[in-house]
DNA sequence: CTGCTCATATACCGATTGGTATATGAGGTT
DNA sequence: AACCTCATATACCAATCGGTATATGAGCAG
């Protein structure tokens, strides 16, 4: 039930963060009402339950990030830049990640994993439709005589795989360098990759 | 207060696995005295509460999946085979490890991250001790000259986030072909230091 | 200004939460 | 055989859980 779809949006938008740092056995209805400043009735009425809540909240989050990091693959026009310029977006915005409570992906998937096939489910495909972006990337890429004919499967789960374990081990760890020294030299060996 | 040290023991290992899959928010007391077969009067009497339940579960997983580790690296007698064990380690033991329900650093880590912080120091300080065990391994390689002079600490935060990534990518993907090649990979690329 | 609509608020529900105080009863000691 | 110790079980607690039924009241229509 969507009773006012602003309100829905602004419930959406005010638990995102909330969702993400405490997960969805860790966040509660009185979190919810807390962040928004509405009441159960409300919450209630925009949604059927906590858990359409939960994925309403995932996708706004998945949402946010794909789509600034689709702006920043837009200022370049050449595959080999785009994949570059992937690796840079995580270079200079993983601070604003780390506020957020770190990427929605892996805390969701963690989260969800075995407890709540529903959000498991979104996310795989979340995570399926970024790869095979980036397949068809580098195949694009390969194609155009620009990149050299590597298996673009095994260099799409190469790069989202060194992303989300290096922003992982730096959120755990609180070790920035090493976040930075293991996306340059993986932005080195894609660039290396040019033809 | 530990009124029976078996009995503190059966509740962890009983318990191991649910922690792990659930997470603390997730786990409840009646998941406990259901997966024991013991009451809240037993669990209480041997616990102080479910936080110290749950910091004694996480060492325990940890210490599970670091003996294991440790027989494997045993066998050989060189860092750099030592290093090209702890990939094989993952490439045969993926399976077990995902019945458990997955890593246990990764699980807890995103678990605890912004909401536990005893647990998350837990966390920490396991992956900062594996971290400078590597890092060690590497620099005793160095040294003997059986390793290409790298930068040892850029190669042990490279080897840890390159198989968290592909541990989560692959358990949350289904994908286990992505695993093979990219520790593999990883793999080759290490042998490749051989001096 | 009356009355209707409908989003939000209030008030309430049974169930479950983590936790505790006490009862029980098996095993060893005297 | 009476007693003591102590690990486990039972019984209970206030607080909170997710969720619902109803009350309220602002804004528009007549």
């Amino acid at each position: 039930m969507i009773r006012n779809p602003e309100t829905r949006q602004l419930i959406i938008e005010k638990t995102a963060e909330i969702f993400n740092k405490q997960g969805y056995a860790g966040t509660h209805l009185s979190d919810l009402t807390k962040a928004t400043g509405l009441t159960k009735g409300s919450i209630y009425g925009n949604f059927e339950n906590k858990q359409e809540v939960a994925v309403a909240v995932f996708r706004y989050n998945y949402e946010r990030l794909r789509n600034e990091i689709r702006a920043s693959l837009q200022k370049h026009a050449h595959p080999i830049d785009k994949l570059a310029a992937l690796i840079d977006y995580y270079l200079h915005n993983f601070e604003l990640l780390f506020e957020n409570g770190g990427c929605p992906l892996i805390n969701t998937g963690a989260d969800a994993d075995d407890t709540n096939q529903e959000l498991k489910k979104e996310v795989t495909e979340s995570i399926l439709q970024w790869k095979n972006a980036l397949i068809r990337l580098i195949g694009y890429g390969i194609g155009k005589g620009e990149i050299k004919p590597v298996n673009a499967e095994a260099l799409a789960f190469r790069i989202i795989a060194t992303i989300q374990g290096s922003v992982f081990l730096a959120k755990t760890l609180g070790d920035i360098q090493g976040l930075n020294e293991n996306l340059k030299t993986l932005k080195k060996e894609i660039l290396d990759l040019k033809l």
